[in-house]
DNA sequence: TTGCTCCTCACGTCACGTGAGGTGGC
DNA sequence: TTGCTCCTCACGTCACGTGAGGTGGC
């Protein structure tokens, strides 16, 4: 008793999703009057906005078709799987909407919040941009790679910082990039810093700024060495001691 | 410092994802190590993230690329559209669960609820299923081609449900189905129809059964014809009547 | 050496959208 | 008669997924 037309008005969808769904056995073909065209009941609008309701729920036009044979029971199994699908998807969209609204204020977290506070922290101790920066490539590539093992790693170092001694050294570390490498300063810094990490580490071979026990301290390593030749001779003489010495 | 599949696993993105964002501009391609593979640092994570919080908001990708030229007061404007659009659809995903839970008790609404209840009432007013699936049909082809006039003309025809005399009428048409052409209480079953018809409409040629002004009446009068040939006879029989008087 | 990751095409997929070219209904 | 709706292909689109066939890293 409808045109495509006007079931397609009625239920909110487009003639073309009508004929699809025809298509793709749905909902089947209606009658067709003289002329070809096709001639809806008040049934095919029932069948239609049910299935319009599964497919704005997400489920795939596939299964739709295949739940038109479910028994009842498996229908209504289906139905609640797809209730909790629905409600994790709402529940996904409110998270996506609160980082649009942290995008919109310049808020971008790119690590846990304790993390981030870290990170603005070293701002305030005196560390520079190139140092913090160093830091946050170390620490989303340790959370990256290590996700388990990040956690600890990082309440390690959070209390290294809480120590004003220790901060000093890597105070030092990150002044030393601009000396020239053969600056006395910087043997003096080598051993301050071996002295330091017996202390806290035993003999174990852990160099400041480098926290996980895979490559990444090595690839870090290599990162902070080309930056500044200083640092690369810092690095030399740090190695050189903790070995001769092991 | 990060591999594609760091980087993937990390934001949660499949690898292939990560490709497309680079073939289309949205996020610009990284150094090769000296074997071709990408490497990414914290800065292409933040832009990856910022990227992917867009894309699942919604926002198509081709506008996200534009969105990177943006100043930041248009940047900020968007994504205030951006951030009704998703309370939008988080209000579809509800009204859709909703009506998931009632298709899981098999209620499904085909029409406003007051056409509902009264279509309900029909049965319980002793009208035959036959006659509720017509009521159906009249009003779904009512409320899908005439949505501004329908609430008007259904509150026209609730109350003449209201007046148990009208009632009645309705009652022996639906019971006249099975009526042979000639039965001789169809004529005075016309006789009354146009009685009470003049009584509420006046002289205009109102069919019970029959509200929209346009092609309506006249396509449900066809279908109601074809269905029964007593049902066909009173139509005549009413039509002469209501025409030779006038 | 072996399994895992990476590379670049190229084609597939899902749910429609968009003409093209033609006919029917008011 | 004219604009609107309908018909059937056929191709386009969006955001990826999925091999294919090959190489690099541990």
């Amino acid at each position: 008793v409808l045109s495509i037309g006007q079931l397609a008005r009625y239920v909110g969808v487009s003639t073309k999703t009508i004929r699809v769904y025809h298509d793709k056995g749905l909902l089947p073909e209606p009658h067709r009057d003289r002329s070809g065209y096709r001639r809806y009941t008040a049934q095919d609008a029932a069948e239609l906005i049910k299935i319009r309701t599964l497919a704005e729920a997400g489920v795939p036009l596939a299964r739709v078709r295949t739940l038109r044979a479910a028994t009842a029971d498996e229908f209504r199994t289906t139905l609640s799987e797809i209730d909790n699908d629905l409600t994790a998807r709402i529940d996904r969209l409110r998270t996506t909407q609160h980082r649009l609204r942290d995008l919109a204020t310049g808020k971008t977290r790119l690590l846990p919040a304790d993390v981030e506070r870290y990170l603005d922290q070293l701002r305030s101790y005196g560390f520079s941009s190139r140092w913090i920066g160093l830091q946050t490539d170390l620490w989303l590539l340790v959370y990256a790679t290590h996700p388990e093992a990040a956690a600890d790693l990082f309440q390690d170092q959070s209390h290294v910082m809480d120590d004003p001694e220790l901060r000093d050294i890597f105070l030092d570390y990150d002044r030393a990039h601009d000396l020239a490498p053969t600056d006395p300063r910087l043997p003096k810094l080598a051993s301050r810093i071996v002295r330091e990490t017996r202390r806290r580490y035993g003999t174990v071979d852990q160099l400041p700024g480098q926290a996980a026990g895979s490559a990444i301290p090595a690839l870090i390593q290599d990162t902070v060495n080309a930056m500044s030749p200083a640092w690369q001779r810092l690095d030399t003489l740090v190695r050189t001691e903790l070995t001769r010495n092991d």
